[in-house]
DNA sequence: TAGATTGTTAATCGATTAACAATC
DNA sequence: TAGATTGTTAATCGATTAACAATC
């Protein structure tokens, strides 16, 4: 079992081999092998058996890997295994989508506080949640223990909402907003903003025209 | 100018150069170096200058880049200079959000069409859209000339969905529903489930208690 | 001219893939 | 036993970073 210097790369495949054993789990499937999933997810075979082989050997050699056992083992990886309480901040269109989704989230990881600087929807309800004003936002992050911040403001106030978020402790943020975050080193930061992979996906679209750029209908590598 | 291969990574960076650009413009600001932009985006200045040199030679040496003609460079690069129509499946709460997202989008990329399975949602409207049918997709994909399928319906359905949108001609799909897609090779696909983000993010929370994976404190490189 | 900054080559680093002994 | 499949090492591939001549 390795420890050290596991990469973002590795980590961001768990929950995607997770969500599909969560699948096969429900299909009954007892067993599969890094082949099968490497099939299903577009991965390489190899690969799928060196992630899982940083956390531990999860696998039997000439069986595959035992469905509710890999499951419960990357439920522990990940933390899910444990509550983790989510705090959102913006209670607009993508807020409120996005606590409907929690549904969707694992039991123990949920969204247990929404806040909003605008007056007007203070006190408004999503869902069973009451939303509240930034300035309770510090008190309930600690009094609820929120370790994760979600941010759905619009691209000015993320900032100053990241700072907020990191004053009142939490540990990472999940940043909707199409801005670039300066927190401190300790704080894990993703992007989840939708504009940049839809701009990127652009690139990709065949030229109008067929004048030019011929050459990228033959390097670029679909995935 | 080099021409061949440039690699997703390159790409997926260019939004995000485009993005600050736009700002600094705003802010009247004429010309931009590499070491600026990359104290401003935490990434490497001699990566900024490897990317932008893969499309050309935009910058001047002892100057910079000047931000106008920088921007307009890479607006081109991702076809964001021409009309991109995008069509969007599943009129939930996200694809609502999503619609109105639109408004930040780039004037050229628009979500010109909406569609849901659920014969109660057809018919309402979204901004100044009126939800479609899916028996009316393949049509309004080539009626509207939709080239980027977006879709925000819930798993089980997302595959269904996009063998629809490739049947109808998209050439690029963001998808939002926690499921690999299975397309053909010359159909571009990005994930853009939030989950996935999420539970990936938990893995770095500290320990609760701290009695295991001290390591993690040390080894993991937040950035 | 002196200082700044590019574009690009070479060096480094890291991630993916192939191959295979171990073993169920 | 024969076939399947893991865990892991070694080989490959690709991406990032450092360094620097060219030049504004």
């Amino acid at each position: 079992m390795k420890t050290l210097k596991i990469s973002e790369a590795v980590v961001r495949r768990l929950p995607i081999y997770l969500r599909h054993l969560m699948e096969l789990k429900q299909r009954e499937v007892l067993t599969v092998s890094s082949q099968d999933l490497g099939q299903k997810l577009d991965l390489n075979p190899a690969q799928i058996r060196k992630d899982l082989a940083y956390f531990g050997d999860f696998g039997r050699k000439g069986i595959g890997y035992d469905v509710s056992y890999l499951i419960e083992q990357i439920r522990h990886i990940l933390k899910l295994d444990q509550e983790v309480h989510v705090g959102l901040v913006g209670a607009g269109k993508l807020g409120h989508a996005l606590c409907n989704y929690s549904v969707y989230l694992n039991d123990n990881m949920k969204i247990v506080a929404v806040f909003d600087a605008m007056p007007n929807k203070v006190g408004s309800q999503i869902n069973n949640l009451t939303v509240m004003a930034m300035d309770d936002l510090r008190d309930t992050v600690r009094r609820l223990n929120i370790r994760i911040g979600i941010i759905t403001v619009p691209a000015p106030e993320a900032q100053h909402v990241a700072d907020q978020f990191v004053e009142a402790g939490v540990e990472a943020i999940l940043n909707f907003a199409p801005v670039i975050l300066k927190v401190p080193s300790h704080i894990r930061v993703h992007a989840a903003d939708f504009t940049t992979d839809l701009f990127s996906l652009a690139y990709y679209l065949q030229e109008e025209d067929g004048k030019e750029k011929v050459e990228n209908g033959e390097t670029v590598n679909h995935s």
